[in-house]
DNA sequence: ATATAACAGTTGTTTTTGTAACTAACAACA
DNA sequence: TGTTGTTAGTTACAAAAACAACTGTTATAT
């Protein structure tokens, strides 16, 4: 029973997108789990915090589209390191003002060169407008869903 | 001691690449998780199966990129489910050679429908050009790194 | 032949994630 | 003021992934 059949998976957008995500992500992950030893939640959480300044752990979740576990956690790790401190917010307690450290900092400038320079890297063979409809697309494909 | 600082996460093109990739196999999920009860990598052994016919762990692990340890657990639980039934070589008694069963094929064939409608649905607001340069990318990112 | 290395696949252990239930704080409204 | 519902964040437990060590088989090379 041998079907009339086109469908190829290294042709299916989910798959492919997946492919290039994780290739991508496990070529970026050494920069900060093999140099710090953060995991990627926490590397994103950093990130936000040397972004935006200040946010509670429930923005960076909104934002990063995480859940508040994970992010928690995160949270918790990062504040092991001494990477970050925690505040609570004086007009609801249950808030918790998040922002990195002077060390936390040296550690988010440190990465945020090698982010560059990576991402400089893995676009080398691209054309400008290549790069622009690719962020075009990634944009459509997440509003796709909201 | 405020930074001049263009850098941004939200711009940050392996963050919203995998940010991207998350959104849409989340939202591709429920149709083999939900439906079927198996995970991801299942779904990709599951996939290459129906697509090239017999192959080894080994082969489905090098074309899909996968970890031979993901593979083997992925392959048990396929068994288990009755998707899939392995044959080992004549000439080479280490290797397996996968392919589904009749019940496997009925499981790939609905979802190979599935895959087709979700995609449709996902670049649904691109254009044909846009696709393409998509994929071109993709494809790309993935030969930076070979 | 036989020792050594390489390979396909599995199993055991640890780490990370997912999910649900929880605590503590605030909000809304009778 | 209660009482009920909602929210921010944590914790406990189960599921899955990562990593290393293992078994059995074949290839290589002396």
């Amino acid at each position: 029973m041998q079907k009339n059949d086109f469908f190829l998976i290294e042709d299916f957008l989910p798959y492919i997108l997946t492919q290039a995500a994780e290739t991508v992500s496990a070529n970026f992950q050494p920069f900060y789990k093999g140099k710090y030893g953060i995991l990627r939640t926490e590397w994103r959480v950093l990130f936000h915090l040397g972004n935006f300044g200040q946010m509670t752990a429930r923005d960076i979740g909104i934002n990063a589209k995480t859940h508040k576990t994970k992010i928690s956690r995160a949270v918790f790790r990062l504040e092991k390191k001494k990477y970050l401190k925690r505040t609570t917010s004086e007009d609801d307690r249950r808030l918790e003002f998040l922002s990195l450290t002077e060390k936390g900092l040296v550690v988010y400038e440190d990465l945020k060169e090698a982010a560059e320079d990576f991402e400089k890297k893995i676009i080398r063979n691209f054309t400008e407008s290549e790069v622009l409809v690719l962020r075009q697309c990634l944009k459509k494909l997440e509003e796709n869903f909201d």
